[in-house]
DNA sequence: CTGAAAGCGCTTACAG
DNA sequence: CTGAAAGCGCTTACAG
């Protein structure tokens, strides 16, 4: 291995000039600067990590704001352990990361733990940035304060957020849609259930349906009827309230697609019906989803992967900080198909 | 941070002392043993990865063996992929990787191969045991030697392998199979197509073939004839006068699943017969195979993911190395289920 | 059984 | 603009 020591040598200067010159740190004779450079190229010098950052005794401070993985949330507890994974691997830096895991949908708390978080000293973010307005607000003061941020999950717009990992929600829309396709006689008829109080307020399970929808415009053969419900909660109340008249009155159809991950609650009330024969597909990975989907009421499951998504987004923002490197703006994850049968390769 | 130095001033010893305990090189009183490991636990001793590897000069040589990755065999160039992105996570380690690439399916080159790799040192080694003799020869010397060895790919009994990645090819037999049995009219027959001069010699394609009968028996509501065929060779001849007597005596085949990566080679044949309501589902995502799942003549392809099978085996194989971390012995990695909608969201 | 000292490859003031 | 020296936290002979 080449060392500092060897250039120097070869050049005839000293280590620390070497250095001043590899770091661009200014104050060298351009003369230097440019046979020092060639040395270091002819050498094919590439430093030893571990010494510097021995040397350097730099530390990076990084913060994470996202929702807390709570029974109902348990998805977000997947980002956290990607988080600590991609740290372990960067065991060897001194990095520390600091956790402000506020209440889903809770503005307030967003807000707290936000001023929180910029209370403490910090080298870069990752937001989860739900909450549109509120994450704005704080985005601006990460401006100000010259620190760099990267979103996971959702994009918001009209931030200078240095990069997002997360799902393509409209493609993703299309893939529930191509695979309902695939199992449903052409002439049946797709009920499309949203479970939230407000889809407005719900980016995600927007653009799902929107792709869910454009898929049939361009690509599937089915030519049924595409009905829409929104279901204000996951409660079974209100699931049979909305679902039972909608039946009745449309005894074709032959499939369902939740847009969200309350898969599991048209599920139940397929299995209180008996209507095993109804494909359902849906979204998320996880226990209640997946007993469900091994009892067959739940045909595929479209999983995002969440923990993934940690461990990027914690591995680009260290590489930026720490090297400058510039993360690709967008980075679209895989998303997992998943049916009864995938679940034994799957360690849950 | 705590140090090495703190806990020696603590215990009234020397860092050296500190050392030889924390590393059991022996040579210490039993009693400074106690006190330094008490205090070690009480300060919550880490050590600093970083000034280890510097200090301790260690580096580790890694020898890979497995097939190259040519033209029609492009699925083994992603295993280099993924040791060389483990590779570059393992920066700040001193770690040296050798490849040795033998050719597919030639036994003569594997044994070159090996005893070239045999003659350098070397503390681990990566297989990919496709040759079953010839592998099992070479691994009894890795045993005289002492140098752990890992398999990627294939599992082979009787040796004394650290662990295996890779693919639980009964259960992708069985995954395939529950694509067809859900996408099929529940009356129509089902061709299974094995491309391969020797079926016998191809643990996986049997596996696949077991795994997809057997969901049959259990699961699928599939009441169809299951007809096998073996073909030599994916060119076009061998196919077409392999598959046109079938379709003729069996009109009401309507699905196809293909063992192995030729996928496309059936593909090619159901575009030049205009067969494109047949269901196609077959194995490994790479362009030839993209391309007819563009075309929608393959429905799904099930891939492993042979870049994560190589970065899992080099992390294991150095955490086993470097820190004497058993792996589990046995790790089936998660397949993708691709279909075409699927395809944007990966960078191909 | 134990300690003092040198060194791994780099960075960081400091002196000139 | 440049060099000499100290130090990051650990390991490694060596001397006793």
């Amino acid at each position: 291995m080449v060392r500092i020591k060897d250039i120097a040598e070869k050049a005839g200067v000293s280590t620390g000039t070497v250095d001043r010159v590899l770091h661009n740190r200014g104050e060298v004779a351009e003369k230097t600067r440019q046979l020092v450079l060639k040395i270091a190229k002819e050498l094919n010098y590439k430093p030893n990590i571990a010494a510097q950052t021995l040397a350097s005794g730099k530390s990076y401070n990084i913060s994470v704001i996202i929702p807390e993985g709570r029974n109902e949330n348990i998805f977000w507890k997947s980002h956290l352990t990607g988080i600590k994974n991609a740290l372990s691997s960067l065991q060897p830096f001194r990095v520390n990361v600091s956790f402000y895991l506020f209440e889903l949908n809770n503005e307030k708390d967003f807000i707290e733990k936000s001023t929180a978080l910029l209370n403490e000293p910090c080298d870069g973010v990752i937001v989860a940035p739900v909450l549109k307005n509120e994450t704005l607000d704080f985005c601006n003061k990460l401006d100000e304060l010259n620190i760099p941020y990267l979103f996971i999950d959702t994009f918001i717009k009209d931030t200078n957020c240095l990069a997002f990992i997360g799902e393509d929600a409209y493609q993703s829309g299309r893939i529930a849609a191509s695979l309902i396709d695939f199992g449903l006689s052409p002439e049946k008829d797709i009920l499309i259930v949203n479970i939230s109080k407000n889809l407005d307020n719900t980016q995600h399970l927007n653009s799902r349906n929107q792709g869910f929808l454009s898929y049939f415009m361009d690509a599937g053969r089915n030519t049924g009827l595409k009905i829409s419900v929104e279901i204000p909660t996951p409660e079974q109340e209100d699931v049979t309230a909305k679902l039972n008249p909608i039946f009745k009155n449309n005894p074709g159809i032959g499939a369902i697609m939740v847009s969200s991950s309350k898969t599991y609650a048209i599920a139940k009330y397929l299995e209180q019906k008996g209507m095993k024969d109804v494909i359902l597909v849906g979204y998320e990975i996880f226990d209640e989803n997946i007993r469900y989907l091994k009892k067959r009421y739940i045909d595929f499951l479209i999983g995002q992967r969440p923990e993934e998504q940690g461990e990027k987004a914690l591995l680009k923002l260290f590489n930026y900080i720490a090297y400058n490197s510039i993360p690709d703006k967008k980075e679209f994850q895989a998303v997992d198909i998943i049916n009864c049968e995938t679940l034994p390769l799957i360690n849950k």
